[in-house]
DNA sequence: TTGTAGGCGTTATCAC
DNA sequence: GTGATAACGCCTACAA
C-alpha cells in the first residue's frame, strides 16, 4: 500500500468485486454465451426450429405474422442458441438501424447530460440503442459527423442545438430519418423541435433586473450561437424598459467556471459603474459569482448576477444564483417521445414543442 | 416578445444564424451533396474513374498499392461524386467497423466527460467514430449493452470502470476486439487498462488527515464499486496510523450534490465527535462542504473535509476543497492511445498504465 | 498492380 | 402463414 504521499510507485491492486457466472436473476433469461467469436446465425436457429431462416426473421420482427406453434419453437431455439440479430446486416439490408444518435455541442454540460438521461429513458425501453457523440461547437466536426450518418443509417438523430449550415441541413434532409433539434426555437426547424426561445430568455433577464430595480446592466456571454440570441433579447428588453446596457463582454468559447471569472474581471476593468450582470450560461454565472466574492464585492448590493441555464450549484451557492432555465430532463424526454412517435408512424399533431422558461429567484438579485 | 414573466405563451422565434451553402472553406473539398437518399456507390466511382470497384476500395484503404495515375483519377472521381464509404457494408464484410464505443457509468460526471474529450481527441483524428453510451451503474443495462456489441462489432470498446460480471467478461473476450477498462487498478484486467488504485486513494486520504493532525474521522461514500475500494484503503490507513474511524456513512447511489448534504446530516446525527470526513467522490465532497457551511460549522476547524475526484468547483469554493484525484483528460487520452496502438497492430510493451494520484491541498483540511 | 468471383447475414419481394 | 430467391454494398481470396 502506498506509504508516503502523492504518487505511489507501486500502486495497490484494487480487489474489485467479481460476480460469478449466472448468479444474477434477470427478468429474461440470460442467454448462454456465444460460442467463439461467431455467434449463432439466423440459419442455425432456423435449422434447430425446423423452419426457414426468413420465418425466424419474421418471428422476431413481426411475431403476429407467424403461427403460434412455430413461434414457440422458434423462440425456444433462439433462447437455446443465444441468437442475437446482427444489426449490421439488418441495417444494410433494410436501410435502417435501431441506433438513435444524439450529438452534444459540449459533453461536459450538466444540462445536456440531463437531457440525454431523459431521452435515454424513453428510447431505450422502446428498443433503441441510444448513443452520444460530440460536435464540440465546431462546424467542421458537425459536418464530418453528418456526412458519416449517411452510411451509419441511424434510426433517428438528435442535436442539442440548431443546424446552421445550409449544406448540413440538406444532408440531413436527404437521410430521410427523423431529426430533432433542441435548445432553441427557430422559425424553420429541419424536422422535429423541442426547444425554447433564447431571445425570450434574454428578455426575461432584462425584465427581471428592471423589476428588481437595477438600471445599469452588463451582458457576459458567447459571441455566437445561442449567446447571440440571448444578447438580442436582452438588448431589446433594455431598450424597451430603459435599462442602460453599459457593457457587453463577449467571448468565443466557454469551457469552464474559470471563464466566468475572466469575463467578470474584464467587465470590471471596462466599467465599474454597473449594478447587475446577465451571464448567458451557467458556468459563466457561477464563475462570475465566485470571482465577485473573491474580490469582496457584495452580491447583490454591489453587483447583482442573473444567469441562464440552471445548474446544481446555483441553488447551493451563497448567495444562491438567480437563474433562468428549462427543465432539461423533461426536454430530453419530450425529444425522445417525439422521435418515438415518428419512428412508430403515429400521426403527429405537432412537430414542434415549446419548453417553458422559468426564472428562479435566489439571493444574487 | 414575452412581456410578463415566467412562461411566455407566445415564444419569440429565435433568429438563428444560417450559413448558406458552400461558404465555408475546409482543408478538403466539401463534396457536393449526395443525390437523393442513396449516395454514390463504389461502383459509381469506379465507372467514372474507369477502373474496377475493388480498385477504388483499395485506393481508399491501401493507396500505396494502387498506381499513381489511377489513384489520382480515382480520387478525383471520389471528390466529384461525394462518395462516402458505407461503413455498414464495410463492417459486415470485414467484421470490423470504425466505431469506438465508450460506456460511462454516469454521463453527468465532470471527470468522465473530461476523459471522453481526451479519448476523442486521440481517436477521431485517427479516423474512428467515437460514440458514448451509458450504463447508469446498472448490471442489467451493462449486460444488455455488452450483448448488443456482438452485432454492432465496434472496432474497440472502453469502460469507465471495471467489468465485474464474469458473464460479461466472457462475452467481451469473445468479441475479440480491444477493450480498455479504466478508473480502477484491478489485478486482472480484461485486456487494456488505464487506471489508478482506488484502494490507494483511500489510503492517501487517511494519511493526509493523519498528517494534518485529525484523529477522529468518518467516511462518506457509496457502498459498492469504487466506493468500497476507497473505503478499504481508508480503513487500512486508519488502522495502521491509529485514526479512529468513528463512522461509515454509506449510500447506494450518488446522483447530485444534494446527496453530499444528506450524508453529512446523517453523519452529524450519528456522531458529533468527528473532526474530519473523507468523501469518496466529488459531488459528495462539494455537497458536504456546502451543508457544513449552511449549518455554520467551521471548515476545517469544526470539521475538515477531503474528497476524491477533482471537480472545477473544488478550487473555487470557500474554503477550497482538498481533493485527491487523477488527470481525467490525460487518462482518457492514454486510453485512446492504447486502443490506437492495438488497433494498428503495434507491438505493445505494456497493456496496463497506472495514473498517478495527486492530492491537492486546499483550505478544507 | 489490377481484376474476377463469391459471400458477409440479413430482409424485400414475390410466389405458394 | 410460409418459403425460395435475390440483393443490400463492400471486402477477402485468389487469379491474372
Amino acid at each position: 500500500m502506498a506509504s508516503d504521499g502523492q504518487a505511489p510507485d507501486n500502486p495497490t491492486f484494487d480487489d474489485v468485486v467479481r460476480v460469478p457466472r449466472q448468479t444474477l436473476a434477470y427478468d429474461d433469461n440470460v442467454a448462454p454465451l456465444a460460442q467463439g467469436p461467431r455467434g449463432a446465425l439466423l440459419e442455425d436457429v432456423a435449422r434447430l426450429a425446423g423452419v426457414a431462416p426468413i420465418t425466424v426473421s419474421r418471428a422476431i420482427r413481426q411475431p403476429e405474422k407467424v403461427g403460434a406453434e412455430r413461434l414457440a419453437r422458434i423462440r425456444q431455439a433462439i433462447a437455446q442458441t443465444g441468437y442475437q440479430t446482427n444489426s449490421l446486416a439488418s441495417a444494410l439490408k433494410s436501410g435502417r438501424s435501431n441506433i438513435v444518435l444524439a450529438f452534444l455541442s459540449n459533453i461536459g454540460s450538466q444540462q445536456f447530460a440531463l437531457a440525454m438521461r431523459g431521452s435515454a429513458q424513453v428510447l431505450e425501453p422502446a428498443g433503441y440503442q441510444f448513443l452520444i457523440g460530440q460536435t464540440s461547437y465546431s462546424y467542421r466536426k458537425e459536418t464530418e459527423i453528418i456526412k458519416s450518418l449517411h452510411s451509419l443509417r441511424p434510426a433517428a438523430v438528435m442535436f442539442t442545438g440548431v443546424i446552421e449550415l445550409e449544406d448540413n441541413r440538406e444532408r440531413l434532409r436527404a437521410l430521410g430519418i427523423p431529426i430533432v433539434e433542441t435548445w432553441a426555437y427557430p422559425r424553420d426547424p429541419l424536422d422535429l423541435l423541442v426547444g425554447f426561445s433564447n431571445t425570450d430568455a434574454g428578455w426575461m433577464a432584462g425584465e427581471h433586473l428592471h423589476a428588481r430595480g437595477y438600471r445599469r446592466v452588463a451582458f457576459l456571454g458567447r459571441r455566437g450561437g445561442r449567446g447571440a440570441l440571448r444578447l438580442k433579447g436582452f438588448r431589446a428588453a433594455c431598450a424597451v424598459l430603459g435599462l442602460a446596457l453599459v457593457c457587453e463582454v463577449l467571448c468565443d468559447e466557454v469551457e469552464s467556471i474559470a471563464d466566468g471569472g475572466k469575463l467578470l474581471m474584464e467587465l470590471l476593468e471596462r466599467s465599474r459603474d454597473v449594478d447587475a450582470a446577465f451571464c448567458a450560461n451557467d458556468l459563466l454565472a457561477i464563475g462570475a459569482l465566485m470571482e465577485a466574492r473573491h474580490r469582496k464585492l457584495a452580491v447583490p448590493t454591489d453587483l447583482a448576477i442573473i444567469g441562464f441555464g440552471e445548474n446544481d450549484m446555483a441553488a447551493e451557492m451563497l448567495p444562491g444564483l438567480t437563474m433562468i432555465g428549462v427543465d432539461s430532463f423533461e426536454l430530453g424526454r419530450r425529444a425522445g417521445d417525439l422521435l418515438l412517435q415518428r419512428l412508430r408512424g403515429v400521426p403527429m399533431g405537432t412537430t414542434r414543442q415549446h419548453m417553458a422558461l422559468t426564472l428562479t429567484q435566489r439571493g444574487s438579485t
